[in-house]
DNA sequence: TGGTTCATTCGATGATCGACGAACATCGAA
DNA sequence: TTCGATGTTCGTCGATCATCGAATGAACCA
């Protein structure tokens, strides 16, 4: 068990340990689905306080856990600050072409 | 509201209406996945009482009205037997190489 | 006309999920 | 050391989901 609040999350397991259904279903779900598309169009990392969205705090920190857990998505701190990318190269090693399938699919409408 | 038991489901919505978090959604469950893994083996239809699974046959018609309403599945009635198969020319319209891909990734384990 | 098989639907149950506010840990600055 | 800013975790709520058994209806057969 982890102290409270003293992990600062973070983990970013090896691919080798992910498997397909926790990818799809980290993607398969709209608010998610919108951050990944926003690291994607920025091709680079974003400073988390720069993703936003009509979410709380939490709820982003909730979602990043869980692309973070599939292994779509890592952080990086910089003192108090904190950076999130796309793990793409890492996907892609693991599940060859599907991000960037999933993001040339259509935009939700 | 469709009386009990009369209508038989069978609603193929046509895939312009199907959205992408919806497929991913339908594929993001280990039973929804074996099912169209098994399906693609197939590389053509399949009668409904051959998908044998370790479900009950609710459960497994609840499955594939998730894979039928996401596009994703067609059933075929001929007489009181019902055939199953994957829409994958379909779904491969409206997102090119989804499916393909996914299937490409490994097995769960 | 019943009886059988097949697939769906209903209704209930327990588990999981997304959401929030509050509390907390961490780090740099005052 | 105290303070403010930054993310994470906790506890909780309501909604959704996977699952089952039972009831239902549809198509065929005897």
């Amino acid at each position: 068990m982890v102290p409270r609040g003293t992990s600062r999350g973070r983990e970013h397991p090896p691919l080798s340990e992910v498997d397909l259904i926790t990818v799809l279903s980290a993607l398969a779900e709209p608010t998610r689905m919108r951050i990944v598309r926003m690291l994607a169009e920025f091709d680079g990392e974003r400073a988390w306080k720069d993703i936003e969205l009509p979410i709380a705090q939490s709820t982003l920190s909730h979602h990043l856990k869980i692309l973070r857990n599939a292994g779509v998505v890592q952080n990086r701190t910089e003192g108090t600050r904190c950076f999130v990318s796309l793990r793409d190269q890492d996907l892609d090693g693991r599940f060859p072409g599907l991000l960037e399938t999933v993001l040339g699919c259509s935009d939700p409408q």
